[in-house]
RNA sequence: GGGCCGGUAGCUCAGUUUGGCCAGAGCGUCGGACUUUUAAUCCGGGUGUCCUGGGUUCGAAUCCCAGCCGGCCCA
């Protein structure tokens, strides 16, 4: 237990309450009002009212963040989960009670009873005529003017940040608000929500390095999933035939700006449908969100206005490629023309050893970062997308989209490869591509899952999106941090 | 993995360039005054592992080295 002065001098406190007969834990408060309800209550109890505006007694519970004592009167500033309300204390009403207040600390819990007035100077203010004490706090809150701003404490101690900045519970609001917005928005289309497993034998899905784990019981080694892919297209398999999971991915690869090593993705598959349905489907949701969440299809993010309302535009990735770095992606097939020519074009790649590598990174450093309006790239390269059905065009390419906003990915999605004999293909070549190029990341072959699309996937539409990323953009956050409520940090 | 910036009181910060007069301010806290304040005001008091460990020096928050933690950029 802390033995610093400010700590000491708050257990004395606590003691006294005691000693006075007041439980500084009790074990619970009925209140009737929030102390944005009583406030509302009050003001339209004020402006239907003759004269002088009256209420019954209400009830409110908060924390106590601002405290200014006049002597035989008292004002606090009360927060609940709602928003702020004044208390007013006044020594003749309350009595002894009054003097419970010596023992009241910022970020003490206290309910208050009275008839909501106005103040002289304009404020709507409770006019206590009892006090309780609900919980007595040991630590002091950060500075009332300035708040918390280190970054450090601010994640590593959310609550504090909760407790003193208003955008950090506006964050967490609208996460919370687009989640439920995108559930609704699916239900109401008729997919069904479900849960597959975290812990995998294959971590396969996707390209990422898992984290690793060992069940005892069944002496085995597991992973930590890094999609939901597999296991839900297993589930198209089985005849559910439109299907999501909002759930959380791990990968266990570096943390910056836009990387968590734990994050939220939405993933949805249809049977019947290929990826222009799932274009239209994200359009869709993506606007629908926005203006359930921000009021608005149009959000600010940063300097820049990201209208979502749909029709995006669909563009070839190949001409989007060809337009910004002037690389053409199907004439340079092989690692060693490819990179001559990212080089020429002043792209470092000195960290590439694939084919596939060099795309990767010739779209996020080319095209990526130009991309601010909401925007489809449409038709990759089979190389880079294992999961995905070839185009009837060009078995080159395959239906593959990502969607761009404000120069970030934010879904990838394809007309999912169905054919059981190229998907196994496929897997063989990822496996031969790690046997080969260990240092990057490739996908896994998953023998149970081929056996599933071997009993015969209808042709279906899937889609990934990156649920932190779009917190992002809804909440003009511009790190990842800020919108996961415990971002991981070091020891 | 590399570069740059930062870490000083519970919180927000100054002091580091140019080593000593340097352990500082505000808020909070403690004591006192005050019955309509709202960053209340007024009077008075104590804030401390200057991130950690070495080193240089008569003397280090300040200079040097190593490390830890955080942020930004790059890979």
């Amino acid at each position: 237990m802390p033995s610093d002065e400010l700590f000491l001098v708050r257990l004395r406190k606590t003691e006294n309450l005691r000693s006075r007969g007041i439980d500084p834990y009790p074990r619970s408060y009925h209140r009737t009002h929030t102390a944005t309800e009583a406030v509302e209550q009050f003001e339209l109890a004020e402006v239907s009212g003759e004269g002088e505006a009256e209420t019954d007694e209400v009830s409110i519970g908060g924390r106590i963040i601002g405290m200014r004592g006049m002597g035989r009167v008292t004002f606090c500033d009360i927060l609940d989960g709602s928003g702020k309300v004044q208390a007013m204390f006044r020594s003749n009403a309350l009595g002894d009670a009054y003097e419970t207040l010596k023992d009241l600390d910022l970020g003490d819990w206290i309910g208050v009873s009275g008839a909501m007035t106005r103040t002289r100077r304009g404020e709507v203010t409770i006019q206590a005529s009892s006090l309780a004490v609900l919980c007595k706090s040991l630590r002091p809150l950060p500075e009332k003017w300035h708040g918390l701003t280190d970054t450090e404490a601010r994640y590593r101690q959310r609550y504090l940040d909760l407790i003193a900045n208003p955008e950090a519970r506006r964050v967490a609001t609208i996460r919370s608000r687009m989640v439920s917005a995108i559930r609704r928005f699916m239900d109401r289309r008729g997919f069904m929500e479900v849960e597959t497993p975290m812990l995998v034998p294959v971590p396969a899905g996707g390209m990422a390095h898992p984290f690793e784990t060992r069940h005892n019981a069944l002496s085995r080694d597991l992973f930590l999933r890094i999609a939901t892919e597999l296991h839900l297209k297993r589930l198209i398999v089985g005849g559910i035939e439109k299907v999501y999971e909002i759930g959380r991915i791990f990968r266990n690869e570096g943390i910056d700006a836009s990387h968590n090593p734990e994050f939220t993705t939405m993933e949805s598959y249809e049977a019947f449908a290929d990826y222009n349905d799932v274009m239209r489907l994200v359009e869709d949701l993506v606007s629908t969100v926005a203006t359930e969440v921000t009021g608005s299809p149009i959000v600010e993010y940063g300097d820049q206005q990201i209208n979502f309302s749909p029709t995006w535009p669909r563009l070839s990735l190949v001409d989007q490629v060809q337009k910004h770095s002037g690389i053409s992606l199907t004439e340079s097939q092989t690692i060693d023309s490819l990179k001559a020519k990212m080089r020429s074009a002043g792209i470092d790649t000195a960290n590439q050893v694939s084919w596939a590598g060099l795309v990767d990174k010739l779209i996020s450093t080319a095209v990526e970062p130009r991309i601010v309006q909401p925007t489809f790239l449409v038709d990759y390269p089979v190389q880079v997308s294992p999961l995905a059905k070839r185009t009837a065009h060009d078995p080159r390419l395959v239906e593959r989209f990502e969607a761009f906003a404000a120069g970030m990915e934010i879904a990838n999605a394809f007309t999912e490869l169905n054919d059981p004999v190229d998907q196994r293909a496929r897997f063989e070549e990822q496996e031969q591509l790690r046997a080969d190029l260990p240092q990057e990341e490739w996908d896994r072959l998953d023998e149970d899952f081929l056996i599933a699309i071997e009993h015969g996937m209808p042709p279906t539409g899937g889609l990934g999106m990156g649920m932190d990323r779009l917190a992002m953009l809804l909440s003009g956050q511009r790190t990842i941090r800020e919108v996961v409520l415990f971002p991981q940090m070091r020891s």
